[in-house]
DNA sequence: TATCTCAGTATTAACGTTAATACAACGCAG
DNA sequence: CTGCGTTGTATTAACGTTAATACTGAGATA
């Protein structure tokens, strides 16, 4: 029974007054006399009105939506800045239409046009990649606000990221200062950040005149735990292995603690093993994990209130903010 | 430039035919002319046009939608459920609409409603409680095709999920089967299943002829690493401490394991601990945790087979899908 | 040649809402 | 008692699309 939803038309005729006046009611207009108004609200709540979005957003050009295009749905750090937004921008009274790309751009592309054809108000990406952005950099170009949640060095669109150079930098750092000099980098090659975060391990290196032997940086060809155990195992029965590793996610350093662990090697005594993301796990980590913290909260925040602007307020130049990352130390790193 | 989007009436003007014509070409209709046909689609593709979601829904009744409620967007096996389902509708041409009531009753209110304003064609649900399920109910009697995702035992909606207390027991027996009799668990109350997987848990001592112990079930109050720390330390306190414990979800699991871990007893050589849900983590723990699988996949598939049904067909009979779970065996638990 | 068919296109009316404007009734100042 | 603002409500027109129906011209049929 009362399979059809009740619209403002039918309040209308239950109350005897014009569509338009109904609409006025509900939507708290001052015009509309105490009486009348009454009996609209009453009307409504017995036949469980609910406004027709669709119709409200043909007209109003506004749709209280926006699209979060995420490479991965199981990414802890990913969904753990995809709930802040969600929670933050709910608050201001916009819904998330979540899509996922899942590394493939011709998913990307699609996600993409679903949002134009949903008329979503904004669209917050993590893109696949950092080079081929055209889709994203069409969409911002027909108007459409579009902000970027990585990639800290691309041009003429918004974004909001963290500095994984920075991060990477930093986490090698303490590894030096804790005296390890041969430092090994398992970096994946589609993770977020690759480039950058190789570019600042090579840097911390570089200002402690350490030199970067090849043979220490090992791409595991993906992110799962698996590859993070083949990649350790391949650095430490290395002829001269290193007595520090640091990785790119902290999924690889699972896996690789992992490794450690079923050959019996001591961490972190015989190595020093540095994660990043400080994804919840690490903490339960044997042993737990020191990792760079990526502050998705942060993140979150600034994309949301960034976004806000962009569809309330008409263009600006871009904008680009870039959080520090710190480190969380915990048992897996030590000195010599 | 171009700030406005193209719509059919733009296409229309551009070729000179009416909107009408327009619209057919567009969606392929063997009623419009070969020639007017291509003229058609060059303009639309000139003019870079999206078809007017909102427009076409409005008339159409199909929003080509549905709504996914999650109790919690950061848990694995929740978001790999949700990415399954998500590929799985997007292939049938479905959005996913994610809402996430993080625990908040309200909240699961205020979603629903949201996805009613919306015209969702469907609504998934990962209910916050188990008893309280008036706003889901109203929200089925209302028309709205509705599938649960947890919670076997409710009559008179859609429930596509695993059996709680079969996992459960299946994982108590296992141990049993080791020799053990003091089994300790660990149960969140509000983690998804909660008096299922007690009961599975009572259902394999009782029938191995041993007495439950009620020292021996602790609700940890939480379902985060940390309450898993402390929930164990507690067990292993006890005066007379379970040999093996069985823990509600891995994340808890884990947070045992460490505590375990820092206090020098020895898994699975002091106690065996049995975790549940199998994320991917769990394979990284120390040691690799032994885990009731949660089938995600296949939760997600028949959920979205389901759904697709419920969309297209008028409603039959309420439907119950119920899988077994299975267990995964690692090294966190071995015999006496 | 008159009619019938049919392909191709146009016209009209919805869908449920908001926005702009028009109207009616009323009290009140002049 | 005329005119005028005020208050409340109604009317009309959009928004961009689809669906149902109406028209038009040309070739086929009788």
């Amino acid at each position: 029974m009362g399979d059809q939803v009740a619209t403002l038309k039918d309040i209308a005729e239950r109350t005897g007054v014009s569509v338009n006046t109904v609409s006025l009611a509900l939507r708290g207009s001052p015009r509309v006399g105490q009486s009348t108004r009454e009996r609209i609200l009453e009307s409504a709540r017995a036949l469980d009105y609910t406004p027709n979005h669709a119709a409200q957003s043909l007209v109003t050009r506004r749709n209280m939506t926006v699209g979060l295009l995420l490479t991965d749905m199981t990414s802890p750090v990913l969904t753990q800045v995809a709930q802040k937004l969600e929670i933050e921008l709910k608050a201001k009274g916009y819904v998330t239409l979540l899509a996922a790309s899942n590394g493939d751009g011709e998913e990307e592309e699609r996600a993409l046009a679903t949002f134009r054809s949903r008329q979503v108000d904004g669209v917050l990406v993590y893109p696949n990649h950092r080079r081929h952005l055209d889709g994203i950099r069409r969409l911002a170009a027909s108007g459409m606000p579009v902000i970027l949640l990585a990639g800290k060095e691309v041009e003429g669109l918004d974004v909001v990221t963290i500095d994984e150079q920075h991060g990477s930098a930093l986490a090698a750092r303490h590894l030096i200062d804790l005296g390890h000099r041969r430092i090994g980098l398992i970096d994946s090659e589609r993770a977020t950040g690759n480039a950058e975060k190789i570019d600042g391990y090579r840097q911390a290196l570089a200002e402690a005149g350490i030199e970067v032997d090849p043979a220490l940086i090992v791409g595991p060809g993906g992110h799962g735990i698996s590859q993070g155990y083949a990649a350790m195992a391949h650095l430490l029965t290395l002829p001269d292995p290193p007595t520090a590793v640091l990785a790119s996610t902290d999924r690889i350093a699972m896996g690789g603690l992992r490794w450690c662990q079923e050959n019996g090697i001591d961490v972190p005594t015989d190595v020093s093993v540095f994660g990043y993301d400080n994804v919840e796990y690490a903490e339960a980590a044997a042993p737990p994990l020191s990792s760079v913290n990526y502050p998705a909260e942060q993140i979150a925040q600034a994309a949301a209130e960034l976004m806000l602007d962009r569809i309330n307020t008409s263009a600006d130049a871009t904008k680009r903010i870039v959080l520090k990352p710190d480190l969380v130390i915990r048992s897996s790193t030590a000195g010599r």
